[in-house]
DNA sequence: AGCCAGGACAAGT
DNA sequence: ACTTGTCATGGC
């Protein structure tokens, strides 16, 4: 079954390339593919439509929520504007989508993604699915799920290289498995409590918690100060986020990430 | 060769 | 409460 939108409503290389999932990757024809949840979707352009396909018969709902089609970013777009830093980001980089992804996956992600970048992230999530993910199809690994991961050891992570971040994936793996984080509890409780919450993982900090709320638990009030935010907030924001993005300061940072590191860059003096 | 990459953490002020 | 060095790996 396949789900078309405008492009307007969803572009698939702003969504798919701003640093928020890393399993997504875009062929010679321009074609996206992803495996979400053990399943290889694809998302072609054709002119101004967007076609996502893949999707199982009478899954729709599933899938609208994650890439979230059933908000209306035009309606943040025009909050955020009242600010004019914000509006020229969110001008220049429509077609922008938080996507819903699987909690252990986007922790397990995010852990990886700690001072390294992304071309290496999505070489080592890709490794890790290969050794531990199911077979899908040729060349195609679900991630694993982290019951198949219970026991693994940072000797068993060796060859991903995923360098000291092995022993924090061994901890969060670990921790989700004996119930001490459990992603129902954490999507149930307040942004503070919920990021302390993720905090108790090894390796673990503000910044990784702060990314599994936005990306996976879809909390839009986070905001993951990454290096280039923080730059971003210096220049711009000293004294912070701008009333008009209250609650949806997680939206402002894709805005403003993309805007300054893909559209923009120059503008930022570092 | 040295610096940086969507950081975390401990140790030092 | 703020600053600094360190952590493992790879690309430039």
């Amino acid at each position: 079954m396949k789900i078309t939108v405008s492009v307007k409503e969803l572009c698939p290389a702003r969504t798919f390339l701003c640093g928020q999932c890393f399993r997504w990757h875009e062929d010679e024809q321009g074609k996206f593919s992803g495996i979400v949840s053990g399943r290889e979707i694809t998302v072609t352009q054709k002119g101004d439509m967007v076609e996502i396909d893949g999707i199982p018969e009478n899954g729709g709902k599933f899938w609208r929520e994650y890439f979230d089609l059933d908000a209306d970013y035009s309606e943040y777009a025009l909050r955020l504007s009242e600010d004019e830093t914000l509006k020229k980001a969110c001008q220049a980089s429509w077609g922008i989508r938080i996507l819903k992804q699987e909690p252990f996956e986007t922790l397990i992600s995010f852990i990886i993604s700690q001072n390294n970048n992304i071309p290496r992230i999505s070489g080592i999530i890709s490794r890790f699915c290969q050794k531990f993910g199911a077979k899908i199809s040729e060349n195609s690994y679900a991630f694993p799920t982290a019951q198949r991961l219970s026991g693994i050891e940072e000797s068993d992570l060796a060859e991903l290289r995923a360098g000291f971040r092995a022993r924090y994936i061994v901890d969060a793996v670990s921790k989700v498995n004996n119930g001490e984080i459990n992603f129902e509890e954490i999507d149930a409780l307040s942004l503070d409590l919920a990021r302390e919450k993720l905090k108790s993982i090894v390796g673990v900090g503000d910044k990784v918690a702060d990314c599994v709320l936005l990306f996976a638990f879809h909390k839009l009030d986070a905001f993951p100060k990454d290096v280039w935010i923080k730059r971003i907030m210096n220049e711009y924001y000293p004294n912070g986020l701008p009333k008009c993005a209250e609650g949806i300061e997680g939206v402002a940072q894709q805005y403003l990430f993309d805007y300054f590191r893909n559209v923009q860059p120059f503008e930022i003096k570092v």
